[in-house]
Formats: structure tokens, sequence, C-alpha cells
DNA sequence: CATGAATGAGACTTCATTCAT
DNA sequence: CATGAATGAAGTCTCATTCAT
């Protein structure tokens, strides 16, 4: 019967599926998911509803679930979704560092500056901390990664590497709360590039936390 | 052996009610209190209900009305306890610290010595980032307060005061996230104090952050 | 069958949707009402809650407040839809009145004959007044309204218009009271009337009531 | 063994059970009847509950049912009371009429006096009618038996007694709320006296209503 | 007796999810 | 597919009542 459905039209057929059909269900899915953000960002994840989602968009209760199972589902995909737009820029920015400085200097500026980008949306926070949401987690899980990296590659000293991709996160949460609030990325990315550059060099040697 | 107990205390009589009545209703507010840090810590403030709370605990669930009037009070009793205790130890670091090494080292131990103490309850966080735990926010209070109490004092440098809390509270936190997994205090501290010492020497003089 | 309903309207087309879902929307709209009616009659508008409304019904608790807010709501409804249709009856009854026995007499009877109508519902009252019914508070407004008018027009002579209405509005709703039990609604007219063409006259002339 | 009890206090013993018991008996019953006729008049039976009773009174919620059963038993109770306040005072102004006018001037004299001391306690009632408070209940089912006997008596004409009743206690009520809302009682009284006298001439001689 | 905390039933309301249209 | 009303489970909170103190 879909192939009823697949002739009815006599006239040419597209050239890719982007009929009108097509159109509307990424537009729909890409409602629900910015939606989600917005949501996720002003209630935090544990306190969205699927309602909170549809009732900012303009689509119906139902047609969520054409898209997705739940709200789990909804972020599931939101974390994809940013993890496949930052990643390229931390991959680029470690990849092309040469020295320990640009390393430090280039990932925290990706950092903030996406932070800096995407603080755009609503009001502010309602509650101080938001780590819950999407966005943040994927930024955190790729430095975390581009820091494994670097040390591998012998940018970053041999001192306790977990407890150091601890501290370099920490620090670059903390700052990026204070881009949020609108603080400067560049004096950010200076102040944490230098907080770190002199400290590396202070590490205990043979770490043992 | 009520005997035994009317007996011993032969000093002046204890000004607090200790009736059966007192008694049961310390207990409760405990039991509420210490399910609801179980209970935030596994689910997190956001996605927590009250029948949660209730539900890991004995009572009822008109009892919890009778100590609480919601969730955020329950919230709010967690931090108030919980910085009661860090507060002390904080302060007592800082206000015997005769040098910047000694502010840092002996404020970290602080704060993870507490984090190690405490952090029996339950299982570990399903989700990685649990920020918003009453713990947590508590500790990072105090931790700011400190360190604005250090710079007035001239054991930390005259740098950005808020960046430089900001880094100091995301690298307590995060190692305390190590903590908790059971990382050591002694080795963690000396870490984040090396590389603090270090930081410090380095940071911008005139930052504009 | 379809086929039937399809070429069954010849004429023009109803402007109002007709489909299933609004068919049945009306209907639960109109059960809950009338459960409501019942209800508010049966333990008074104080006593009764939403719950109770919603037993009465063969609908979900949940689907209560797709139609209504609150209890408050439904006997705003009520009172609105029962206001729209004791209104024209008593309108028509006030300015076809050419005398003041017929002011009068009209006026009762349309009130009585409406009560009479409507008095269908529950077992009677178990409580002797139940003066917060929605159809009782809308007669009464109605009932004054018309008294206030005619008043203006000279049908009823210039005494103490608040308390004549008030006095008018005594006599029809306690009569209301015998209707309802099954009084004949012509003899308590004439009552009414008989009562109030005696009494106007005898009234103060200048009332400071 | 009541007779240990009344031989306990060797003393003199007292003329009247007044011990500080019995006092306290009393003051309390009293406490919480004169808080139950307070929160009657201002949420209506129906909707109060026996907590609202007892914050209006210092007592605990256990005292409550030291003293009555439930919510229905303290206003049977109330409303005992009041009938047994009020009933003199209608029946003295029934008893010394000598006509019909007088008849009609002291019982409405009477009701409305009554309704005008007893409004005195709080804030104008929220809606409109509360018709089941005690103190209006009582006070109409004192005048229908006013009515009922002054009819036996031959003060009022022999039209349907039940029909005048409803209509006296119709104006009465509708005036009381007058009376309540501070309007004067004498000048009252006069209007629902005119009316009535007047009235009762032109109604029909052999009702069948 | 007075007290007031504990209790669990039950009221109010929102939620996720389904399904007829 | 989109829609949005229906559903009943579940959450928030209040209530009447009991009972240990």
């Amino acid at each position: 019967m879909d192939t009823v459905l697949l002739k009815s039209p006599p006239g040419p057929r597209p050239a890719a599926p982007v009929g009108k059909r097509e159109q509307t269900k990424v537009q729909n899915r890409t409602m629900i998911l910015e939606a989600a953000r917005r949501v996720f960002a002003e209630l935090g994840y544990g306190a969205t509803t699927v309602r909170d989602i549809i009732r900012a968009t303009p689509l119906a209760s139902g047609t969520f679930y054409n898209y997705f199972k739940s709200k789990e589902e909804v972020y599931q995909a939101l974390r994809d979704e940013v993890a496949l737009k930052v990643r390229p820029r931390l991959r680029d920015a470690r990849r092309q560092a040469t020295s320990r400085e640009e390393f430090l200097t280039s990932s925290f500026r990706a950092f903030f500056q996406f932070v800096a980008d995407d603080r755009g949306g609503g009001q502010p926070a309602p509650e101080r901390f938001r780590m819950d949401s999407p966005e943040v987690l994927a930024g955190f899980a790729e430095l975390r990664e581009d820091i494994s990296d670097a040390m591998a590659r012998g940018l970053l000293p041999s001192t306790d590497a977990a407890a150091l991709a601890a501290a370099l996160t920490g620090v670059a949460f903390e700052l990026a709360e204070r881009i949020k609030a609108g603080a400067n990325v560049e004096a950010t990315t200076r102040f944490a590039t230098a907080l770190f550059l002199g400290g590396l060099e202070a590490l205990p040697k043979n770490p043992e936390v």
C-alpha cells in the first residue's frame, strides 16, 4: 500500500527526499530540540517535563511522540547534536596546537566561546547551577577527551592525568559560569591559561593522587 | 537501668527538654533530612519529589509536612546544616594560615577531608554532574567566602578575585568528586596546592577578566 | 450508512464544527455541568469537592481539568448558563407588563414556572437552606434587575427600591421552595401577587430604610 | 465509684461543681463554640473544617474531641444554644402582641435586632449567602413557630399558612441581609410590617396554593 | 484532661501517554 | 502524520482522628 502512495504523484520524482512532508518533519524535530534546549537550560533536566517542552512549541502534545519516545530521548539527541557541533572546534584547536600554551589557550577559548555563543536564549538561569544540560555535559566530555590526547602527545606534563583533567574541567566550568554572566572570553581565556601554565610547572613530579 | 541514668548527671540539669516527644521529633527531623540528602544525591534536586523523600523514610506522608513545608524547605535546611558543619573547619584553616602555601593547603585539606568524612551516603550518582546538591553548594559558598578574606589579608595576590575564587572552587569541586570516589585526601591536597602555588605566580598582574 | 449521513443535508452546510470530537467535547462539558448542578444541590457549594463532581460522572478525574480549572469555575459556568436561560423569560415578562398587577403576576409566574420546569434533578436538599446554588443566585440577580427597571418605569411605587427588591426576592425564593416541593405555579403566583399588590399600597411614602 | 470521688475532699463541700477543672471545661467548650460560630459565619458550614475551628482557638487539636465528636456536633450545639437565646425574645414579643400590627412589628424587630446584635464578628462575608449558619437557621425556625402560633390565635388571617410563613420568612431573611450590611433596624421593621399589613388584607380568601 | 505529632485517607492537580479523528 | 482530549497514575498537600506523653 506504500507503493500506492508513492505512485500517486504522476509528476517528476523528487531528486532527494525533501518533499513538503520531509521538510516539515525536519522542522518539527528541530522545533522540539530547540524548545527542549531552552527548557532544560531554564528548569534543569530533572525538573523539566515533556509537557514543558511541548508547551514551548506550537506543536500538539501527541506530535512529540512521533519524534521522541521520552524526555530522555530528546536529551540524548540534544547531547549528540551538541557534541557534533563542538567536537570539530575543539579537535581543531587541539590539533593545531604546537605548544603547551597554545593548547591551553585554544582549548579554553573554544570552550568559552561556545558557552558565550550559546548563552543567548532566555532569562538568567533561576538557579545557580545547571550542570545537567546537554550542552554543558557534552562540552565537558569533549574537554576531557582533548586533555587525555594532549597528555598522550606530551603537550602536558605527565602528572596525574585524571586529577589534571578534573582541575581543568573544574576551572573551565566555573569560569564558564562567569562567561554566561557576561565576562570577556579573551580575558577569561588568558586567566585560565596563565593559571595552568604556571601551575603545571609546580605540580608534583610523581603524583600518587 | 533507669536508676543509673537518673543518677549519672550530678551536675546542673540540662535546660533542653528531652522528653520522649522531643526525642522523637528530633529523630524524625533527622530521618527526613538524611533521606532527603540521599535522594537529592541520587536523583538531583529537580527530579526528586517529596514523595521520594518520604518513601526513603519509615514515616507517613503527612508527617513530612509537620517538619517542612516543601521540598525547597528541606533543601534549605540541609544546606544550612551542612554549612554549619563546614564553616568552622574552613574558618579555622583560614585563620591559622600564615603563608600562601599554608592557606591553600589547609583550605583544600579541610574541604577534602570534610567531603571524605561525609561521603558515606548512597551509591555514586548515576549522572555525572550533580552540582545542585546542598552540600556542594554550601561548600562552594564557604570556600568563596574564605577566598575573599584571604585576598583582603594579602595571602593571595591581587588578581581578579572573583575569577580566582571560581577557579579554586572549580578545582575543589572536581577533585572532591575524586575524593568521593576514594582518592587520597593528602595527595589531592598537595596536587591542588601545587597547582595554585605555581599558577598564582603566573597570573596576569592587572587582570581585566 | 455514512452515505446516508453525507447525503442528508442538501441545504447550506452548518458553520459550526460538528465532528465527532466536537460532539464529545460538548457532551462531556454538559455531563460535568449537570453533575455539578446535582452535587451542588445535594451538598451545597461549600461542601462539594471536585471529586464529588467527577464521581457523579463516568469521566476520569483528569478530564475535569480539560474543561474547568476549579470548582469555582464550574460554578460560574453553571451560573452563567442558568442566567442565560432565565433572563429572556423575565425580561419578556417585564417588557410586556402594562400595569403593576401584570408586572408582578408575570414576573412571579415566569420565575416560578422556571423553577417548576427545572426541578427535575435530585432528591430534596437534605438541609433546609441552599441559597448558594447557582440557579438561585442567578434567578435572584435577574429578579433584582427587573425590579429596578420597573421602578424606573413607574410600575412600582417609589419606595425604598433595594428593600422592595429584597422583599420580592425573599418571597420569590421561599415560595420557589414550595414550588419545588410540588406547589401549584398559578396559585402561588396569585398569592405572591396579591400580597405585594396590597403591601405596596401600604408602604411608607418616604422610606428611610 | 462516684461515691468515692464525692467523698474524697474531706474539707467543706463546694456548693456547686465550680472547681478549677469544671471552670476550665466550661471555658474551653465556650471557646470552641464561639470559634465555630465565627468560622461558620465566615466560611459557611459546608466549607469549614474542624481544623479551621481549632485554629480559631488557642486549644490543641486533640482537645476538640474532648468536647465534640465532629463538626456536625458543634453545629448542633451552636444551634441549640442560639435557639435558647432567641426563643424567649420572640416568645415575649409574640405573647405581648394584641394586634396584627403589633405582632408583625415586634416579631420583625426582635429578629432584626438579633441579627444586628450578632453581626459584630469579622469581615463582611466573602460570599453573599450564608443561610446555613446556626443563628440564621434558629432565627427562621423561631419565626415560623411564631407565625403558626399567631395564625392559631387569629392575629393573622386564615390564608395559606405555609405560604404566608414562607413569605414572611423570605422577607425576614432578605431584609436581615440588609441589616447585616448596616441597615437601620427600626426602619426595616416598619417597612416589613407595612408590607405585610397591606398585603394580608389583599390575600386570596380561600387559598389553594 | 490538654497536648500536638503521627497517621493515612483523600482532595486537588499535573503528568506521560494513547488513540480516535 | 498532526491533533488534542481522555485517561489514570502519581505528586502535592490537608484533613479528621488517634494516642503517647
